[in-house]
DNA sequence: CTGAAAGCGCTTACAG
DNA sequence: CTGAAAGCGCTTACAG
């Protein structure tokens, strides 16, 4: 079997604690003992036990990161950054995608309480209970889940608004807006309220289909607001996915892009994930939300105080889905 | 602070022991007793602490998935199913995105000694000297990492042979070949190796640019190839990031798509993720892969015999790439 | 600087 | 069926 501590300690001839001391820095350790100590680890090849350390230490040094989907550009990308801050941060993160299931949802806060992970981030689209969360370190994307619980989002609000007016900018007389509705108090309604400010400012119609659907259904809401509101020569999709089929099935339509509809999404194509054309889009600042987040887990993990939602500016980005 | 089994015990009035038996199963536990160690536990709210049943258990539940960045199509559905797989069988996912770092790569194995996981899944794209890998339960995707090191992979040769006989027999008098070369042994090497015989076999000129690149090196690839083989009717481009590239540099360039040059990709677009026009492509069974890339690491970290390889069979589409 | 001991919270033979 | 004890492999006061 593997080398324990008191392998190496035996070896060394020195008590467990010595060993444990030349592991933790070696500080206030004799610089010879040092050197015995370290031959014996090598002589052993001895490794650590994490498992061990960390029951004693009582902190797992892992924090849960739980998204809907992995399979989806913002999820994916959101996932990179916060493996590369909790890398930072010396955390691992324990991947969970929810595939939309609430159970699985619980499941994460069961692992905190179990204290396999030290906190979790939360990117989520059910409603929990409040007190399921009781003081677990959390933090959420997008949503105000609880009392305590920080959230991090973009400003969804302004940066809709700014769309909007850029349509109307570019010559749009008749302006739609197409989302899916998150089935949560979220945000992400932020966008739908901007929409609707920008048309009443400007006496312009509302045209909108914002349904609660679910991941696969978006071609059908595009089919839906077309048939609905196939005369408007300019959309506001507020999502990757919706903006993506409702382009496709415009196009599928015999509608140009700009030409007969110009087209602002807000999350745009995530780069070189697509091969699409340049869809004029808000950008989320999906590394700085992600930075924020372990962040603010970490300070809920250490007990600090930390502020209740933190919102990051996004981008807006001209692609070629305007004129 | 938290209930312990101890706080369980005493409040029951029995002994640790018997509490921990009730935990796991209770079995040959009479009944009465039961129900007074679970009143004591939901009394207390008590939630059996992870971190020590593993270290007496010796086994932490967690297994790592090594990929090179989450952000990538195949990657990230790899990661969906791998994740899927786990749960299935009980375990938790860490995930590491190595960002072609071979430090964080060689950090997994670590996590491997000190028993922070108890196995990892590694799709990577660099060299290792076989010795770090001493006996720890590693499985590979696409590749023989070491000896005792099973991997799993689709039928690269197969494959492509079938996508450029098809592209022949579409009519394509010249064909070329555009790849990112792997930069280590890898079963990826035989898409390349196909494509030659198949020429060969025809009797037609070998047009390939093939180079080792890094993730954003793509577009000058294509660039590359169609300086040199501007002229090729029909292209096999060995990946997703490739062939994305190459699609989008040809028509910049003029070319349209079936029309002067038709593309078979390795890889395709992943469906729903890109809103790109469907390019014919070999689909790979991530999901197969994935699920028994688990297996196989379940089987090594119990110890249990494991083939060396496994092969799946990957799907051909036939999308508007063709004729 | 260093060793012996206690303890982190479990599980598992071992007796009874 | 059940309790007392040993032990998983560490770290951390506590003495010296």
């Amino acid at each position: 079997m593997a080398a324990t501590i008191a392998d190496v300690a035996k070896m060394a001839g020195v008590g467990v604690g010595t060993v444990s001391r030349v592991l933790n820095g070696g500080k206030s350790v004799n610089e010879s003992t040092k050197r015995a100590v370290e031959q014996a680890m090598s002589k052993l090849n001895y490794t650590p036990n994490s498992m061990a350390k960390r029951l004693r230490e009582q902190r797992s040094g892992i924090i849960a990161l739980m998204i809907p989907v992995v399979y989806h550009p913002f999820f994916a990308q959101f996932a990179e950054y916060i493996e590369q801050a909790a890398d930072r941060h010396k955390y691992s993160v324990l991947l969970v995608a929810s595939q939309q299931r609430v159970q699985k949802e619980s499941n994460i806060i069961d692992k905190i309480k179990k204290r396999e992970v030290d906190g979790a981030i939360f990117v989520t689209h059910f409603v929990h209970r409040p007190e399921e969360f009781c003081g677990c370190p959390l933090v959420s994307v997008d949503r105000h889940l609880a009392d305590g619980i920080p959230f991090v989002t973009s400003d969804n609000y302004k940066a809709t608004e700014k769309s909007v007016e850029y349509l109307i900018s570019k010559g749009c007389k008749r302006i739609g807006y197409i989302g899916s509705k998150p089935q949560v108090e979220s945000e992400v309604e932020l966008r739908e309220k901007a929409y609707r400010d920008v048309m009443r400012r400007h006496g312009m119609e509302e045209c909108v289909v914002n349904d609660a659907i679910v991941h696969g259904e978006e071609a059908a809401l595009a089919q839906k607001y077309l048939k609905l509101f196939g005369d408007t020569d300019g959309v506001f999709a507020a999502g990757y996915s919706v903006a993506t089929a409702f382009c496709a099935e415009a196009e599928k339509q015999g509608k140009t892009i700009p030409g007969d509809v110009q087209v602002v999404a807000y999350d745009g194509m995530f780069g070189s994930w697509s091969d699409s054309h340049a869809i004029t889009c808000v950008e989320q600042p999906v590394e700085q939300m992600a930075y924020t987040a372990m962040e603010l887990l970490i300070k809920k993990i250490e007990g600090k105080e930390v502020p209740e939602k933190v919102v990051h500016e996004s981008k807006f980005v001209v692609g070629t889905t305007t004129k």
